[in-house]
DNA sequence: CGTCTATTTGAGATGCGTCAACCGTTGTGG
DNA sequence: CCACAACGGTTGACGCATCTCAAATAGACG
């Protein structure tokens, strides 16, 4: 049920690169993150578990991230996937609370929580870009929620395919063909079906003609018009 | 640091409420919500919906209210029930992308957006407590998102159930019988579930000698030890 | 007392989960 | 270079938890 690790629960202490020379004052989150120091983590390797000490917040460079919960007897929910861009750790106080494992080969800019704090009194802009992350974040979660809460099986699916899709249109990338980095366990996990469901789901789409698979892990929308009227779409949208 | 565990049932936290202890941090919250307008609601009566443009922080005063957001088709999905205390609206920029409607007569403490804007520029920390309280809704979505994508009916009704009794807990009151303000289809529109199926795991677990329901709305908790031991509890709990 | 709504209960249907076998790819060591 | 193991993905058969449809019951309120 769970993916094939638990392995080796990595100790919290990242290879760091090169470490951020810090002696700017208001330098801008941008610039900031650009001098920010570097980590890489292999596929399967976590960036942070949960329960670790919150000590920093990472920003996506290359490659892609779950954040996923667990259930004590190892059922697991994936809360969402960040890619290059996305933050990961905001919202963290004390601890992580839930778990961020790298799903392929991935490079982070690491940004100390003490620095960022720092520069948050300095700078209140910085204050509310943060606040204005976390919003979003918010609303992917309850987006996420009403899909498992009320999506059959083919309409979560779709959601899916159809919010990567979007993804990559906003950054000026392909929108109807693209990788999945994700395994089927991760979709199954967070979209909170069975890896079995999904790839019948998979099938049940490439038979209707909605999409192709030239690969497991590429995808390409062949009807968006159809897909998105089997989205079972916001009605506030 | 934050308050204990974040709750499937409570969006908000009591990190923000009247902290009569903190005057010195961000005063001006409380001082400003003590004067603030308050405004009356009945049951059913909607706070705001989705795509009214945002003008308020509320905060509960009395009463209860429901979130949630809704499909094309009319399925919905609860995200959360806000109590006495509790803020609605945080992280709401433009347009309020839920809907807010209350379950029973509600008092509302109202503070305009744009003069909390203003305040979080001259108060840095009121910011940050802002910034805690949306961290602590997202907390609470996403262990929702985990009961719903991952539990069976009577673990997610269990779970709905222990976060009321630890919210009454922490507030004082008692953690074995207290009243549901909501109705069966805001549960199961919570939950995920049907009213049906709702209503009947409601039996079942009055069966196993494990609640009881002196009225539909009313609810004891009589076997707390069994309770945990079939919620599917947190891995990291 | 009567109407309306909320809740409970029953019977039957079904979508998805479970268990199991099979297939394709990758990587590795003889 | 091949054999084979390991892994991820697909497909099939079957069962069951939950949904659907329907009706009875219980409360709430005028």
């Amino acid at each position: 049920m769970l993916s094939p690790e638990p392995t080796a629960v990595t100790p919290h202490q990242p290879a760091l690169q090169y470490a951020g020379h810090n002696t700017e004052q208001a330098a801008g989150l941008e610039q900031r993150l650009a001098k920010a120091s570097l980590r890489r983590v292999e596929a399967k390797e976590f960036v942070f578990a949960e329960g670790d000490p919150a000590t920093h917040l990472y920003q996506v460079e290359t490659g892609a991230v779950a954040l996923y919960k667990v259930l004590c007897d190892g059922r697991r929910q994936v809360l969402g996937f960040a890619y290059p861009g996305d933050f990961i750790g905001l919202g963290a106080q004390g601890e992580y609370v839930i778990n961020a494992q790298a799903i392929k080969p991935t490079r982070l800019r690491c940004l100390p929580l003490s620095s960022l704090s720092q520069m948050a009194r300095q700078d209140p802009r910085l204050g509310f870009r943060l606040y204005e992350a976390l919003a979003s974040e918010l609303a992917a979660t309850r987006e996420l929620l009403l899909t498992t809460g009320q999506r059959s099986a083919s309409e979560r699916l779709i959601a899916f395919l159809l919010a990567l899709s979007r993804r990559n249109e906003r950054r000026g990338q392909d929108a109807k063909v693209f990788d999945l980095p994700m395994t089927r366990t991760d979709i199954a996990d967070f979209l909170g079906l069975t890896i079995e469901t999904v790839s019948r789901t998979f099938t049940k789409l490439r038979m209707l003609g909605l999409i192709e698979l030239p690969q497991a892990s590429r995808v390409r929308l062949l009807d968006m018009e159809r897909l998105r009227s089997m989205e079972g779409s916001d009605a506030e949208a």
